[in-house]
DNA sequence: GTCTATAAGCCGATAGAC
DNA sequence: GTCTATCGGCTTATAGAC
């Protein structure tokens, strides 16, 4: 199939290496329709205008709509993944660190792609449930297990249910996030970033506060 | 342009009678294709089969399928706001109290209208912003706000922003439901419901309960 | 491999009979 | 008011030139 030309092994390359940036091309162009109008609001005609390649291109990289779709989400939650939150190590004043790791996830609401990617998924996640699965356990699932780990590892802090606490401060932050980004709620509803992550911080911290600061 | 029967007053009413049935038919078939496969993934031949009506009498109803799916979302976040959670007086020990909230809240998993309607607002966000924020001031912020409330009349609970606290409360709980029912992972991650709540409690009456169970 | 052109069917919305 | 029939236009996917 592939053109082999005898003279030069660069010939080959090239045309490897522009079928991938091709591939690089259209998944771009792909990844801003579909995320903008979800999977059946999307046509093939509106991707190959804005990847700036025709529409047989398109089929010739990908066996049809539902393989681009897929292929383009997969790669999205990946990249997501790239968060760089189990790589950095747990340590410092458990209230600063908290405090850190609140902060650092609300600051994934200013990510556009972040945020249209969790509102795609959650759009199409009764017609790809796997896609749905793997965000779950791509995206949702490390920070809270490595939370869960460190309420564990730090017995001090008297929490009963780690796992479970874990999953309301991740939780309380992706609704928070749900709500004000993806539901518009940043103009409707008022509530300061700092008042959240304040009380998260508090509520996971309380009896490890109280010998320090009450008496009661 | 109606037609007045001079002989008997029920013949117009008849009509207006089964006109408001035509359209009951009419909601009742869209809802259900509308909350399963999204505006775009909708066609109004689908709805109109699913009704038992023909396309024209729906363009005789509604004025668009634009006009169709906007009374519809909010014919069914009215009636989702029915929720009986404002209703109730906010009375009893608050561990029992705030155990049947979250208790009842979380009921609401296995109303499937309430799953659907949640996943068609976030997928249809972007297209239909209004529709977000009536869902926002509908659904989502009453309860909110009535637990703020109670919070505030309660300060034997030491709660520093009853607000913020009244956020994470229902925030872990939608985020939980978000995760278990929308995006399956009923399936893939396992968390039982009591333990969230159970976790939730304890969060809230920490300081309350302090007296009563610990000695520092 | 990439393009233009086109097939075959479904879309939202409407016209006209009754 | 409700039906059947239909109109352009847009949809996914493919055929054939280069």
């Amino acid at each position: 199939m592939s053109v082999v030309h005898p003279q030069s092994g660069k010939k080959l390359d090239n045309t490897k290496a522009s079928t991938n940036l091709k591939r690089e091309q259209i998944l771009q162009g792909a990844t801003r329709v579909f995320l903008q109008h979800g999977y059946a609001g999307t046509s093939m005609d509106r991707v190959a205008t804005e990847a700036g390649v025709s529409k047989q291109t398109i089929y010739s990289h990908f066996q049809d709509k539902n393989g681009l779709f897929t292929a383009l989400i997969e790669r999205v939650t990946t990249r997501q993944f790239q968060f760089k939150f189990g790589s950095e190590a747990l340590q410092g004043k458990p209230t600063l660190l908290l405090r850190q790791i609140a902060q650092g996830y609300l600051n994934r609401m200013e990510d556009r792609e972040f945020v249209d990617l969790l509102r795609v998924v959650v759009a199409e996640s009764a017609r790809f449930p796997e896609l749905a699965a793997l965000y779950t356990h791509t995206v949702i699932q490390p920070p809270c297990h490595s939370l869960s780990q460190y309420f564990k590892s730090h017995p001090e802090l008297q929490i009963s249910d780690p796992e479970a606490l874990a999953q309301i401060f991740f939780g309380s932050l992706s609704a928070f996030i749900l709500s004000q980004q993806v539901l518009h709620g940043k103009y409707t509803v008022l509530m300061e970033n700092q008042r959240l992550v304040d009380s998260l911080v508090e509520l996971c911290c309380k009896f490890h506060l109280i010998p320090q600061n009450r008496t009661l």
